[in-house]
DNA sequence: GATTAGTCGATTTTT
DNA sequence: TCGACTAATC
């Protein structure tokens, strides 16, 4: 087996002498290789499991011990999570000059940029991120306006019509193919939807708010727009790293590219067979298009893996295999293990969780620690079964993916009220905590919200005796004067949402029978408040940085026990654990009922559930319920029917040798220092002329 | 005319 | 569990 651990001796390994880190003892021959080459264009293809953020991280730590400021080194990955624990491992192997390296998830990058930017694309600096949720009800209220919800009954609703915008964004494509791909029945209503469009646009613009597809394409505007800013911004970082390349969508990756445009020290690591994100715009082919926007790419393949057992590795080697496109690798592993992936039919669900509670004690007497086991599955409510199973047995358990804390009723409302006292005219937020006073519908909600936000009248016009003669009237005072107590206070956001709690906890308890449990969430966002200085920046975080977890689905225990992992696949990348339970391996939950009417969202998926077994390190099981849950509740519903197993374990029983059978038997009970190029990005060492490339590129993308 | 209580139905994945 | 839709009530 490799050896992981640090060597701070000097010596042996000629390359490293000056170093505190021993990398070639540290890393393979193709690890080192990319880590070494420090300037140009590299491409990193890494199987799963090869040691991927290794790389990445020794890369990172490198850098800094070549002397290059780690504030010019800037990290991009796809999720928070990813972000994260690189830059903690990177600081752990060195020190803590990797703080200062640059960091995070495209969309929080964009956000730093454009809070210094923003001016010149005629938007306030101070400008408001919305979530999804926000998104859906602007575009109802527009709808509304628009006279759309009657008309038709057909008519789109809000989450399908922010779906349809989000798509023809981070897809590229106009709403016209978007709607005659994905959705034809809606074809159309496109001149009423691009209608609803350009609202949207103008209202977030003129309100000065950013859904999440803004912050990409602004920053895309402005790297494009404004010559001067790309340049600053691209000298300024002047060694770029691209995580997860096969999940960025043709948006992501040109901001990457423009970034890189002065220089071309861009490094994207990536694997194919792991593109995952297809339905939110990702296109792997951006993998094998990255050598066209820059031909002097060096390419480098890891095949050795570094977490799963052989018999494991041969069980995926042989899914991806069956994959209709993919590059080839063929991964390897020295890892010593005799255990193939276990398969196994239930009876149900119920069975299926109760094997799994009763195998997870056995391997937990068996020392394998909970936290390292996991179950994964495809969709957030696939797990419900099982929750109720591991709760009544108390196993502690935690989830990833699914509800996440700030779309919970209770957070979304405090958030609102936040949100009022940040920004007293930001209709969206009035709205919400309107709907929460006794006697408010929609009606007088738009009523107050056209006299306080449209007419700009502010909140002080709630005191006109227009407003207080009306029943409503005390519960409008109520929040008029709990408005006016911040105006004139600065309180602290931990202080702010101290008070907004005192004034929103009885409307919680008298709306909800489990306001206990939900009264925790609000105490936990309470405490996170205390870490902010300032409202805007906590609210930023809320919605693009937000905690992982509501209380709500977790049992209450205490932070440092082990707790088993629950997750989707999704987010599940890029993790590992000993024993995985991949659950309801049954056609239409993976892959997904959506996905069977075309080819390449089954190829999507057949790629998920790769993801999925290639997360274990020395045990796979595969589990398959054989009778659906019906429709309704009762057991004597006819519509529960006999499932078949996923097509993906059939194709797989063509190698049934590289899976072991087992049948359940359950026990009883229970910077600039580089010279100036000339514009076209030519020096006069012929060095491509990587902007103009850029351009052609995505100019032929963009149709 | 607006609000609310009550029923029904459906539910991918994430920044 | 949540949201959309409907019918009864203010």
């Amino acid at each position: 087996m490799k050896n992981y651990a640090l060597n701070p001796k000097h010596g042996d390994g000629d390359k490293s002498r000056q170093h505190k880190i021993n990398y070639v003892e540290a890393l393979n021959d193709q690890q080192w290789q990319a880590v070494q080459q420090i300037e140009g264009p590299q491409l990193v293809i890494a199987g799963a499991g090869s040691g991927k953020t290794r790389t990445l991280v020794y890369r990172v730590a490198y850098l800094v011990e070549q002397g290059v400021d780690p504030e010019s080194i800037l990290l991009l990955t796809f999720t928070r999570k990813a972000s994260r624990e690189m830059l903690r491992r990177a600081a752990l192997l060195l020190d803590d000059r990797c703080q200062r390296i640059q960091g995070g998830t495209f969309h929080s990058f964009a956000n730093t940029i454009l809070r210094q930017y923003a001016a010149h694309l005629d938007y306030p600096n101070n400008f408001t991120i919305i979530d999804r949720g926000d998104a859906e009800d602007i575009v109802n209220m527009l709808r509304a306006e628009l006279n759309l919800d009657k008309k038709q009954r057909r008519f789109p609703k809000k989450r399908t019509l922010v779906e349809i915008l989000s798509k023809s964004i981070n897809t590229n494509r106009p709403v016209m193919e978007v709607l005659a791909d994905d959705y034809p029945h809606f074809l159309d209503d496109e001149p009423q939807i691009m209608e609803l469009a350009g609202r949207y646009l103008r209202y977030k613009q003129t309100k000065g708010l950013m859904d999440y597809d803004d912050l990409l394409v602004n920053l895309r505007r402005l790297l494009t727009e404004q010559d001067g800013i790309r340049r600053k911004l691209s000298r300024q970082f002047r060694y770029i790293l691209v995580d997860e390349y096969q999940d960025t969508n043709l948006l992501q990756a040109m901001i990457a590219a423009l970034l890189a445009s002065e220089h071309a020290n861009l490094m994207v690591v990536g694997d194919d067979s792991q593109s995952i994100y297809a339905f939110r715009g990702a296109q792997f082919k951006n993998i094998m298009d990255f050598p066209k926007i820059f031909p002097n790419t060096r390419v480098t393949t890891l095949e050795q893996n570094y977490r799963s057992t052989q018999p494991i590795l041969d069980f995926t080697n042989a899914i991806i295999a069956s994959a209709k496109e993919k590059y080839s690798k063929n991964l390897f592993s020295e890892i010593s293990g005799e255990q193939k992936p276990v398969y196994l039919q239930a009876l149900n669900e119920r069975e299926q969780s109760q094997f799994i509670c009763q195998r997870i004690l056995e391997l937990r007497e068996e020392g394998i620690p909970l936290d390292e086991m996991a179950v994964l599955f495809r969709s957030g409510w696939h797990s419900t079964e099982l929750e109720i199973e591991l709760n009544s047995r108390n196993i502690p358990f935690v989830k990833f993916g699914g509800m996440k804390f700030t779309e919970t009723a209770h957070v979304k409302d405090v958030t609102a009220l936040l949100r009022i006292l940040y920004n007293p005219f930001d209709a969206i937020a009035w709205y919400r905590s309107l709907l929460l006073l006794d006697g408010v519908g929609p009606a007088t909600a738009r009523e107050v919200i056209d006299d306080v936000v449209e007419a700009q009248k502010g909140p002080e016009i709630l005191a006109a005796p227009e407003w207080s003669k009306r029943k409503i009237g005390g519960e409008l005072t109520r929040l008029r004067l709990f408005i006016a107590e911040s105006v004139s206070n600065n309180f602290s956001p931990a202080e702010e949402t101290k008070r907004v709690l005192e004034y929103y906890l009885p409307i919680l308890k008298k709306n909800y029978d489990d306001y206990h449990k939900r009264t925790h969430d609000l105490e936990a966002l309470a405490k996170i408040a205390e870490r902010y200085q300032d409202l805007e920046a906590f609210l930023t975080d809320l919605t693009l940085e937000p905690p992982e977890n509501s209380q709500i689905d977790t049992t209450a225990t205490d932070k440092d026990e082990e707790k088993l992992i629950l997750s989707t696949i999704h987010s599940a990348k890029g993790l590992e654990w000993h024993s995985i339970f991949l659950i309801n391996l049954v056609d239409g939950f993976l892959p997904a009922t959506q996905s069977l009417q075309r080819e390449e969202d089954i190829e999507e998926e057949r790629r998920l559930f790769y993801v999925a077994t290639t997360r274990a390190k020395q045990q796979l099981y595969l589990l398959t319920p054989e009778l659906e849950r019906g429709g309704g509740l009762s057991y004597f519903d006819t519509r529960t029917v006999f499932t078949l197993p996923s097509r993906f374990i059939q194709d797989i029983e063509k190698f049934s040798n590289l899976t072991e059978q087992w049948t359940i038997t359950l026990k009883s009970e229970e910077s600039e220092t580089t010279e100036e190029k000339s514009d076209d990005g030519t020096a006069d060492d012929g060095a491509p002329n990587f902007l103009k490339n850029i351009n052609d590129y995505f100019n032929e993308h963009r149709n």
